[in-house]
DNA sequence: GCCAACGTTGGC
DNA sequence: GCCAACGTTGGC
């Protein structure tokens, strides 16, 4: 059965866990831990899929922005980091019997050739309603929409 | 560092 | 089940 291919972007603070810590990782993969959000926890879980393509988003820092791609190589399975008392995403309730919290993991694909700024985004028509861009938005992980993915894309090699 | 927006918690 | 208090996210 065919499927039609998915679009993410996750987002995560280059001083915590950035895209060169990524690239650096062994096989350049990383699991995605320490969701604790139940609507990126049950994207994660029921809809990320094998060699869906993910942006790289970097926030909480100088310039929020899209800087590379990469792909799920793993969907999804129980965070352990839940599990962990010392690890500071470890949630009580959550055990292997019963996981509360799910991860994946991506794989680095590139780094785009340029930041793709927050700001440079948020005036777009064709952005117009992205998830990304929706007022107080806080989620971690959300979709994107091929649209979106393709417009994003062509921004990279447009000059500013 | 500030603070708006939002999710979660817990008392009732 | 309501909602106030609290904690977190994340842009600025």
């Amino acid at each position: 059965m065919e499927q039609t291919m998915n679009y993410w972007l996750m987002k995560s603070e280059p001083d915590v866990f950035g895209i060169n810590d990524l690239y650096n990782r062994p096989d350049q993969t990383e699991h995605w831990d320490g969701v604790r959000n139940y609507q990126a926890r049950n994207m994660m879980r029921d809809a990320m899929k094998l060699g869906d393509p993910v942006f790289f988003y970097h926030s909480n820092c100088d310039q929020p922005g899209i800087v590379g791609i990469m792909e799920v190589v793993k969907e999804g399975y129980p965070d352990f980091t839940a599990f962990d008392a010392d690890d500071p995403h470890f949630d009580p309730k959550s055990d292997h019997a019963n996981p509360h919290w799910i991860m994946v993991d991506v794989r680095y694909v590139r780094t785009l050739s340029r930041t793709i700024s927050l700001k440079e985004l948020k005036p777009r028509p064709e952005l117009e309603g992205m998830v990304l861009l929706r007022r107080g938005n806080r989620l971690s992980i959300m979709p994107v929409t091929e649209a979106e993915w393709e417009f994003i894309l062509s921004l990279e090699t447009t000059a500013l």
